[in-house]
DNA sequence: AGTTTTTCTGCAAAGGTTGTTATTTAGCAA
DNA sequence: TTGCTAAATAACAACCTTTGCAGAAAAACT
């Protein structure tokens, strides 16, 4: 995802106007690397501008992520995660404490596709993050 | 998944019953390589039985499921798809017709994980088939 | 400032799955 | 075989997450 100032103009550009609440979710996506739900978002936001409602945190996280800012993680349950980190990376899941990692894998997909066209891998990996190894 | 009298005998182990409904599902799962939906198996069930309802479906699936009889992978929308294939592999999705497709990669997964400790890997693999490369 | 256009909120509805419960059935023992 | 009992089924309600919709409100453009 790209800095406010950057976004402003994007939305400008794809004729979107800035509003208070947008900007205020630009601002708690920024750098976020907790993967976090809409729902979690919500709550934050919230704090700031009472008044906010989750339908408007869903359409500025779509809006986003259809202009490619953002992109939308789907754990085989639950809410869907949101992820301002655009570069190309892999995640590890911890299935105790459900939280999310980023990680890089040399993805060199050695696929012997009969015929198929790849256009995007994904890797999910599952186990248990270093705190819950720990706490064991 | 194991064959019929095996799954027979497999529940009846758990302290589960053989009924009609569960000895249909288990005829309809065996080597479907088609990755179908709850759904899907409810219409093709109903010819046969048709009192047969969309929950028992749903509950047997789940009971193979835990039993590790059955895979269920989660495309990012739409409904979850069931794999009687258990044995390690890995899915190529069609973002034309849908379809999904089994393929081998050798997950030799070379994570530096920073303590994480892997349990599973899964690698998604989206694209267009042979078919709908040809009709194109 | 007034007008137009977009966005916001609040709520209803959708899709997919699971919870609940009365009724039926499988498995077993008499 | 028959009856008993625990388990499974069908029908339906409720759930969770996300989207659709209808004014009310706010932003952008004269
Ligand atoms: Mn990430
Ligand atoms: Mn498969
Ligand atoms: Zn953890
Ligand atoms: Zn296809």
């Amino acid at each position: 995802m790209r800095s406010q100032t950057e976004l402003t103009d994007a939305f400008r550009d794809a004729g979107l106007k800035i509003t208070p609440q947008r900007l205020l979710m630009f601002r708690l996506l920024e750098g976020n690397a907790s993967h976090p739900t809409a729902e979690a978002l919500y709550e934050v936001a919230r704090r700031e501008m009472p008044s906010i409602s989750l339908r408007t945190v869903y359409q500025t996280l779509n809006d986003l992520a259809s202009m490619g800012e953002l992109l939308q993680i789907d754990l085989g349950s639950g809410p869907g995660r949101f992820d301002p980190n655009t570069e190309d990376h892999h995640h590890f899941i911890c299935d105790d404490c459900g939280s999310i990692h980023d990680v890089q894998v040399d993805t060199e997909a050695t696929l012997q596709a009969d015929g198929l066209k790849v256009r995007s891998v994904e890797v999910v990996f599952r186990g248990s993050c270093a705190t819950c190894v720990a706490s064991k």
